[in-house]
RNA sequence: GGAGGCAUAGCUCAGCUGGUUCAGAGCAUCUGCCUUACAAGCAGAGGGUCACAGGUUCGAAUCCUGUUGCCUCCA
């Protein structure tokens, strides 16, 4: 040995090394050639985000997905970039000036937006570089943002696009409003969360002509209450002050004769009617509704029917107005007002009861704040003439050409298409693609790409108008409407020239997301593929799990549970954060996060490191220096490993075709420690101080090296560094993209008896507390030999076995069951006759019982009759096996 | 309210078209070992009426129905 190895595996140089020489050699960077092509485009992360756990997992598995693509021999892409976060961005940038005392309200546009670029700059991409740690195998020279000047581009003109096809379409509608962010939000912007609130049921004095035309009228009949007033019930008493009607129910026979009738809004007197609509439930509240159509989406529908008044009270922050009438409550915020007016009321004699009431209140997924439904002027696109034109949308996945993982996602993907709604796709914000459309004075508009481009199309409508006189849209597009264009856009897909890349990486081959953005991003991607390129995106959809802490909540910053992941890295090595990760999380489900599977990790990396400290410690002599039993030996151990690791290997490629990795790496692990560490080198490790012939040395190293071929993608960093140490390597050489093993043909050794006899031996000495070094002599009663005497030096080897003996005289020896056969270890203590008799009894007890069983089965004429007939030849089986076993355990008892 | 899913060892999960590769894996637990690659380790062991109740079948963790509990998505 020339140098020293560290008893201990530590990542962190080694780490940085590796990963610093895969970027030098260009190792990620593809470009198209002659090779098959994979391609993977990363969901992009928030230009100004952080690493954290879920990023973590996600990354890992599309990393151990291209290497495994560029190993066997694929041209493999994975495109990194980042995504410009319209609304987050422009939340984050907001709030650092305010920090520094500058109110967004006072700069200009272009100001702005100078300021955000500058913060892009400084804390973008940060993201990226903690990819890097993680050893994402990205192709970092292709690194894009959705808001660069071509991608921009792109966006612009496939709005123009869909504006000519009139797939876009401007309307004035009830939007889901962010009083935050003072922006519109997309219904799937929109999180729903149940909240305690309460029901407060106040009450609507009638007009005095009102209860005049009621006491005159012929309506007194018994159940008709003469009341001068109507109670309704609502969650949000605020609203009272935009109510435009009552709504009753045309069937209610409590308040038919209030119908036409006109109430009073309490403080503000404001004179609304009162309406019939079969919309409402008469069992709900009281019966009556108040209608808002200014502040609740069925209201609005509502008033739209019965064409009545929309009164806005709110303010775009989300604070009451001149509207509201009443100068207590003009410029306050509507929760204020809320509980203010509640308060109010009750003085003055207005509320009739309040209840305790659960319900759900729709918040910003960006903001978190509560959602306003509010009546704005917004860009629509045509979801339902979209698909008409694009079926392909939802039959791709149904019929599986998009496959999605785990397959019951589709139903889910289903649901959402058959129900889908308009996208609202205008954001009232500036970081952004700002939408090209162009005003003319008097509001007319055109759509666009430039202001020249606008003149032309005014002046065919017979507008002529200057570009001074022009005024582009305010608004920007949702961030949503440039990831869509993703895998078409980062290979520049929507350019006129150098169409290579797009012809040769599109489509991409698989996506790895999480389940809540599929409708965000995933359905709308495959919309975009089969639009601008008549084709899927990619070919499979692997969503992740959400990733939760050992009590399944969800990692969030303020409940402080989320590891930091640099933090992991730096204590575990990347290596083992991954193998952390992976190890437990089938695709679709959660991962339950837990730091001690980390360390799981990180000791796995050590029990490889501490293997290839063995195996580089090794004495080497050539094979003539050998006995020929002990390279006899040695070749049934290197033939039972190869055997092992052909099946294995099968079994790993077959799981992850299934993208079923956590199994994939669950089996390595297994083949790593188990097979290769705890047998195969205990097999053909020599005796301290002795040397390994060449030949077993040689197949040691092979196999070694498969090994770390088979783990490398999962294990980057380890697999390289031992790789590399293993045998010489050429400059430039690397794991990365050296060939992925191939099942080979093997011949299969069964030690199956043998490694049973030896567990059962370690066994017993260790239920008699006998040393492991002290040495026995066995004897084996077998009627099959052969399959215990070619190993005979494995089994005095493993279980420290002196001596073996076949069927000879055993008097007075403990005794073992190996399958049929028995096994008897003579122990330097005395044996209890008296137990071992009754522990064989049980034994033959136990099979006399077993075969009994069996013998139901045989003697079931219909079982015999209906059952395929290898399964009967194996009942028989079953039942001579026992048959010969108790035939063995009886001779032992003679021999006690 | 609508849709889908889940329920198997203390925990996380495998178990394909019903039948010895059917009750399995890893982790955790327990016992004994510092046996010169590794105590971040080695050698072993114990743990489950496969949620409950019916049904189909020669045979059910697996198929069907209902019940209960949990989760996710949508409204």
């Amino acid at each position: 040995m020339t140098k020293e190895i560290s008893k201990t595996y530590s990542p962190q140089s080694i780490e940085d090394k590796w990963y610093s020489y895969w970027l030098s050699n260009k190792y990620f960077h593809a470009t198209p050639d002659e090779r098959e092509p994979y391609s993977i485009v990363i969901p992009p992360p928030n230009v100004t985000g952080v690493l954290h756990m879920g990023h973590m997992l996600n990354n890992t598995i599309q990393d151990v997905l291209t290497r495994r693509a560029r190993m066997q021999g694929k041209n493999a892409c994975w495109v990194p970039g980042t995504d410009h976060a319209s609304i987050a961005t422009e939340a984050k940038v907001v709030q650092m000036l305010r920090e520094r005392g500058i109110k967004k309200s006072d700069l200009s546009r272009e100001d702005f937006l100078k300021y955000a670029w500058e913060w892009k700059e400084k804390y973008g991409g940060i993201i990226l570089e903690q990819l890097k740690k993680l050893g994402a195998s990205c192709d970092w020279d292709r690194t894009r943002f959705t808001m660069e000047p071509s991608l921009s581009e792109a966006v612009i003109d496939v709005f123009i696009d869909l504006y000519n096809k009139g797939l876009i379409y401007r309307e004035l509608r009830m939007v889901n409003w962010d009083p935050l962010g003072k922006t519109a939000l997309s219904d799937e912007e929109v999180i729903f969360k149940d909240v305690n609130s309460k029901l407060y049921y106040i009450k609507y004095h009638l007009t005095e002509n009102s209860k005049n035309e009621i006491r005159n009228s012929n309506h007194s009949t018994s159940n008709i209450q003469h009341s001068t007033f109507v109670v309704i019930a609502t969650t949000r008493p605020e609203t009272i002050l935009a109510d435009a009607a009552i709504c009753v129910n045309p069937n209610d026979e409590r308040f038919k004769h209030l119908i036409g009738k006109k109430a009073l809004v309490p403080f503000i007197n404001r004179e609304i009617e009162i309406i019939a609509d079969e919309y409402v439930a008469m069992d709900f509240g009281t019966g009556c509704l108040k209608v808002t159509p200014a502040h609740d989406k069925n209201d609005y529908d509502l008033g739209k029917k019965h064409g009545l008044e929309v009164i806005d009270i709110l303010t775009e922050e989300g604070f009451l107005n001149e509207n509201a009438q009443d100068e207590r409550y003009i410029g306050k915020d509507r929760f204020a007002v809320r509980k203010q007016i509640a308060i109010d009321l009750e003085e003055a004699g207005f509320i009739v009861k309040i209840e305790e009431y659960k319900n759900q209140v729709g918040t910003s997924e960006r903001t978190g704040a509560v959602i306003e439904p509010r009546l704005t002027l917004q860009w629509w696109v045509d979801m339902k003439k979209f698909l008409a034109k694009n079926p392909e949308v939802l039959d791709a996945v149904m019929n599986d050409e998009i496959k999605f993982h785990p397959a019951n996602m589709k139903n889910t993907y289903k649901h959402w298409i058959d129900n889908i709604k308009d996208w609202c796709i205008s954001r009232q914000l500036w970081w952004g693609q700002q939408i090209p459309a162009w005003y003319g004075p008097n509001g007319e508009f055109v759509v666009a790409k430039t202001a020249e481009e606008a003149v032309e199309k005014f002046r065919i409508l017979n507008f002529e108008f200057r570009i001074s006189e022009l005024k582009q849209d305010e608004d920007v597009l949702d961030t949503w409407f440039s990831s869509w264009l993703w895998p078409i856009s980062v290979f520049d897909g929507f350019k006129e020239e150098g169409k290579e890349d797009i012809k040769y990486f599109y489509p991409t081959n698989d996506l790895v997301t999480a389940p809540e953005i599929m409708f965000f991003w995933v359905a709308r991607m495959i919309m975009a593929g089969y639009e601008w390129m008549g084709q899927k995106p990619f070919s499979n959809v692997y969503y992740t799990g959400i990733v939760r802490d050992k009590q399944r909540r969800k990692m969030s910053k303020s409940l402080g549970n989320s590891p930091d992941p640099l933090d992991l890295i730096a204590h575990y090595g990347a290596d083992g954060v991954r193998m952390g990760m992976l190890i437990c999380s089938p695709a679709g489900n959660d991962i339950l996060f837990d730091e001690s599977q980390v360390e799981q990790g990180r000791n796995f990396a050590n029990k490889i490191w501490n293997a290839f400290r063995l195996v580089k410690g090794l004495t080497i002599k050539p094979d003539a220096d050998f006995a020929a039993d002990l390279l006899a030996s040695n070749k049934i151990s290197e033939q039972w490993f190869n055997a092992r690791f052909n099946i294995a290997l099968a079994e790993i490629e077959e799981k992850c075709k299934d993208y079923k990795l956590s199994e994939a790496l669950m089996m390595i692990y297994k083949l790593i420690w188990d097979d290769y560490c705890a047998w195969y080198l205990e097999m053909i490790k020599p005796v301290y101080g002795e040397a390994l012939n060449q030949s077993t040395y040689d197949q040691t190293v092979v196999f070694f090296e498969k090994l770390m071929l088979v783990l490398h993608p999962f294990m980057p960093f380890i697999t390289e560094e031992i790789w590399q140490e293993l045998t010489e390597r050429k400059v430039g050489e690397s794991i990365c993209i050296a060939a992925y093993p191939n099942v080979e043909t093997y011949n299969y050794t069964s030690l199956q008896n043998a490694f049973e006899t030896i567990a059962k031996i370690r066994d017993l000495r260790n239920s008699k507390g006998i040393s492991p070094k002290e040495a026995f002599e066995i004897v084996i009663k077998t009627t099959q030999a052969e399959l215990y005497e070619p190993y005979q030096f494995l089994i005095k080897k493993l279980a420290n076995v002196s001596s073996i003996l076949f069927n000879e005289d055993a008097h007075n020896y403990a005794s073992i069951s190996v399958s049929t056969d028995q096994v008897f270890v003579k122990l330097n203590i005395e044996i209890d006759a008296v137990a071992e008799t009754e522990k064989i009894n049980k034994e033959i007890e136990y099979l006399i019982g077993f075969m009994a069983s069996v013998d139901v089965k045989l003697s079931n004429e219909k079982f015999v009759a209906n059952a395929k007939p290898e399964l009967v030849e194996k009942e028989r089986q079953k039942k001579d096996d026992a048959l010969a076993k108790i035939e063995v355990l009886k001779q032992s008892l003679a021999s006690l």
